[in-house]
DNA sequence: AAAGTTTTATACCGATCGGTATAATATGGC
DNA sequence: GCCATATTATACCGATCGGTATAAAACTTT
């Protein structure tokens, strides 16, 4: 049985939360195609059928990675949306998300937008599950505008799916843009820029 | 000799510039890693041999693919450079860059932002050649304002290069952004809204 | 201590990877 | 016709791909 915890037999000698970091680690830098079984076993410090009874398979092992993204690298994201207003919601998520992507201690970037953007007719299926859960961000961002717009935050006359796609694309941007070697500071005048649209379509501006 | 086209010899059976179409357009669907030899001789109608006398290996097939590429669909970022106001510039920049994203009969985004986003280590230099690519164009786009705000068109205490890394960012998002299965007239919104926020940083608004 | 269970390490699987040696084929020059 | 040259098609190269069979090792239960 995949993932059991059963008391019986030999104990797993690693952690395997531990291993699915390194897992992580490795298929947010070289992305899905780009990562061989040798680098997950390597990074992971376990052997393929320790991988394999533990995880799965490869792209069973690149969802669980990207769980674990979602949950401690992308949760400021949903938190954002929780934010009291649409204004301090955007100053929040991108406030966030060019902190996490200025961090040098991470790879740059975000997986869920780069792990498989082109990818292999193998590799298809991971590509296609990116993609949903870019859409789900993209819809969870629109139900915030929405929101603001029902209580009046918006301009008579703005689109709140136009601000939503608008922001989606920044925040897409931005996880681009840092891969080409651009400091914090320059993201952080980007992120203005978009604050500054955000505040010219408010109702009370 | 490699591309050699001397009259001597069993002349070439296919049209060289065709095969780099056909190359272009499998890379452009399924990035560097993501192609494999067979798919690119399937695609381009030739076998191995021809493959490597034409064109010398798969990384400098994939740069070709790439010059190609930016001769025939990334020039319209250079043209929107030699409009004569920034604004101009701009409007012909993103109208290009939507129409062209939301193009049917094209493989989705941009082959030099997703091309090798991500890679594995064999890769690394194709990624650090798109990498430049990218960095260029954003070199030409910051020369681009700056001219704007010596001629005086960005209101004072406007960052001309933060706003060319705004553009750049908006670029980018909007390749990615158009993966996600968004319209060309949702992408029109977005157009909209950052051609907005370059109008509220001119000098004459 | 013996039996049952699970993980370990090793070695291996067929398939595919990027790349090439070989030899047949098709041309121009003589 | 014959030679030199360049491209063709086929078959092959060692290495690596994702994935697994096998059996030794480490534990709990009885």
């Amino acid at each position: 049985m995949v993932g059991s915890c059963s008391a019986l037999g030999r104990p797993r000698c690693f952690d395997i939360d531990h291993a699915l970091e390194q897992a992580l680690d490795v298929f947010w830098r070289k992305g899905y195609d780009g990562t061989s079984l040798n680098d997950l076993t390597q990074a992971m410090g376990i052997n393929k059928p320790s991988l394999y009874s533990a995880f799965g398979n490869k792209e069973q092992l690149f969802l669980q990675a990207i769980e674990l993204y979602e949950d401690r690298h992308g949760a400021f994201f949903y938190q954002s949306l929780e934010q009291p207003t649409l204004l301090a919601s955007v100053e929040y998520m991108l406030e966030h998300a060019v902190t996490n992507l200025s961090d040098p201690t991470q790879p740059q970037g975000c997986i869920v937008v780069q792990g498989a953007l082109l990818c292999s007719d193998a590799a298809s299926s991971v590509k296609q599950a990116l993609i949903e859960r870019r859409k789900q961000g993209g819809e969870a961002l629109k139900e915030r505008v929405r929101l603001a717009k029902a209580q009046g935050e918006l301009r008579d006359g703005v689109s709140a799916d136009g601000l939503a796609h608008y922001l989606a694309t920044i925040l897409q941007g931005l996880t681009v843009h840092v891969t080409n070697g651009v400091s914090e500071q320059e993201l952080r005048e980007v992120a203005a820029l978009a604050i500054e649209t955000i505040k010219r379509n408010l109702a009370d501006e």
